[in-house]
DNA sequence: TTCCGACAGTGGGGTCGCAAT
DNA sequence: ATTGCGACCCCACTATCGGAA
């Protein structure tokens, strides 16, 4: 197949803002491509490589040959040049792929370019990723989806499930099972703004589990055997021997568990989530770091043990089967009620003990994987600030046009300035986005770059975040984690604004 | 007919490893 | 030694479609 075949199908799911309509495109495709490139067209069409990452990014995507004038390169001439890039690595290694992104694209027409910059680029934005290509996967093979979805979940990557859909239907999907030592999509979980309507959601009574502010691990264990994933399935084993020796010490043989790593301090208390990014992130002398700053594991479900899956079971029976595999001291704390009173007791003791938060699970629910589906609740304190719009950067995509990304200050009663401490554009509607845009406009004032406008500080915004966190980046030194705009506040000025002294003082 | 679950899009801060400067 | 890039960790929120109620 070219890969104009797959370009157009592309252009065309892009300019369908109907799902059913978009899963007709794509299915019409995959019903005619050849099995050789069917996991080819698959990764392309859902926003994805076959080669997962192969090392070139938007910097690397500059300065590109001009187009070719006939479409003639195939899905599998494509895929062998990718698979090329990726396998150049040492000294030197920037221009030899430089020079293979280059053959890439000289032998692209101009409308093949464009597409192949964006998926390069993480940004196809056609519209349709993994949740749609299940639809167009099961329409095309005739398999119902729950089949395609199930298989996806075991095998955590669909264009080999699709392949697989395509080349032999229903009975080739029910050859994936769970299997020790390769990844299970992990379930996720959705929010709630507080515990009760955490309960209300989960139905009472549930379970409420700690919830830490670590990386989330998946660790299988088959015999002497262990290996550990993170939640987008990459292998993380030689970095957490803390969890591999724990799972080795349990008492079984056959295992896939589903937990939390974290750095603990002596105390007990968890350390900032930097300080277990940093030490998860390293693989680089791991064993100097681990004498520095441990890694603590907490599981909070079971997959499987002893040969038995247990991902169709209800939660309880699962937590039955983890309680006798793993010793109380591994285990995430939890509690059962259907009390609210009791269960915000709970939350605020999780809460004065420096972590995250809870998560709520209804007792029934199998492990639903890779859905944020109503089975796992998180709830999480929230603060909020009044801070000073300092500037705001044009929107992409969607919001193209639009004044969108604000860059958020704290008055600084020494300077009579204001002090950034980061960037938001969640929390805002298209209605605000419109009004902020012309309200900044009219308010711009100094330095305006291509990307930003800056402004009069003036304008005053009610912004919620999850914490404080050690910045290197911002001039205070602090930075917001996940801040969102809640409204604006006309109601107030500048002067009325938070202070850096007030940020300050919520840092961990 | 209305409601609501699932999805896609729009980006945020921080850290590491690696190659180039 | 320092810097820039790519890859991953953590993530919140809104708009929209289409099936459920």
């Amino acid at each position: 197949m070219l890969l104009i075949d797959v370009v157009r199908v592309s252009e065309a799911v892009a300019r369908t803002p109907a799902r059913l309509g978009k899963i007709g495109h794509l299915a019409e495709l995959l019903g005619r491509v050849g099995p050789g490139e069917a996991e080819i067209a698959i990764a392309y069409l859902s926003g994805e490589l076959p080669q997962r990452q192969i090392g070139v990014g938007w910097r690397s995507l500059q300065d590109l040959p001009g187009p070719k004038l006939a479409a003639t390169a195939t899905l599998t001439d494509v895929d062998a040049l990718l698979t090329k890039i990726k396998s150049v690595s040492g000294q030197g290694s920037q221009a030899a792929r430089k020079a293979l992104v280059h053959e890439l694209f000289a032998g692209l027409t101009s409308q093949e370019q464009a597409f192949m910059l964006k998926l390069l680029g993480g940004e196809l934005r056609q519209g349709a990723l993994d949740g749609v290509m299940i639809e167009a996967v099961a329409k095309a093979s005739g398999a119902p989806s729950a089949d395609v979805r199930r298989a996806l979940t075991l095998r955590g990557w669909l264009p080999a499930v699709g392949a697989a859909a395509l080349a032999g239907g229903v009975p080739r999907l029910k050859e994936f099972r769970l299997e020790v030592g390769r990844p299970v999509s992990p379930m996720l979980a959705g929010s709630a703004p507080g515990v009760a309507a955490a309960l209300a959601k989960a139905g009472a009574p549930a379970a409420l589990e700690w919830k830490l502010d670590g990386i989330r691990v998946q660790a299988h264990r088959s015999g002497s055997e262990v290996r550990v994933f993170t939640r987008t399935l990459d292998d993380l084993t030689s970095r957490v021997p803390e969890l591999v020796e724990a799972v080795l010490a349990l008492p079984v043989e056959d295992a896939v568990l589903d937990g939390e790593v974290i750095a603990l301090r002596p105390d007990g208390r968890p350390h900032p989530f930097q300080v277990t990014a940093a030490r998860t992130g390293s693989k680089i002398d791991v064993d100097r770091l681990r004498a520095e700053t441990p890694l603590s594991v907490f599981f909070f479900d079971a997959l499987r043990v002893e040969g038995a899956d247990l991902l169709d079971l209800p939660y309880a029976a699962r937590q039955e089967r983890l309680a006798a595999t793993v010793p109380p001291p591994l285990l995430t704390p939890r509690l059962v009620t259907d009390d609210v009173a009791e269960a915000e007791r709970f939350f605020a003791e999780v809460v004065k003990a420096g972590h995250e938060g809870l998560v709520v699970k209804a007792l029934s629910s199998p492990y639903a994987a890779g859905r944020r589906g109503a089975g796992w609740i998180k709830v999480k304190p929230r603060h909020t600030l009044d801070l000073v719009v300092l500037a705001a950067e044009w929107g992409h995509g969607r919001r193209e046009g639009r004044l969108s990304n604000l860059h958020l200050g704290a008055r600084d009663p020494e300077t009579g300035g204001f002090v950034m401490l980061g960037k938001t554009f969640k929390g805002l509607t298209d209605e605000l986005l419109a009004w902020q845009t012309e309200r900044f406009l009219a308010l711009a004032d100094g330095p305006t770059t291509e990307w930003t406008v800056h402004v009069r500080p003036e304008l005053v915004v009610e912004v919620a975040f999850d914490g404080v966190q050690r910045s290197p980046r911002y001039p205070g030194g602090m930075a917001l984690r996940f801040a969102r705009v809640l409204r604006y506040r006309p109601d107030k000025r500048a002067e009325d604004a938070d202070t850096v002294g007030t940020v300050r003082a919520l840092m961990i």
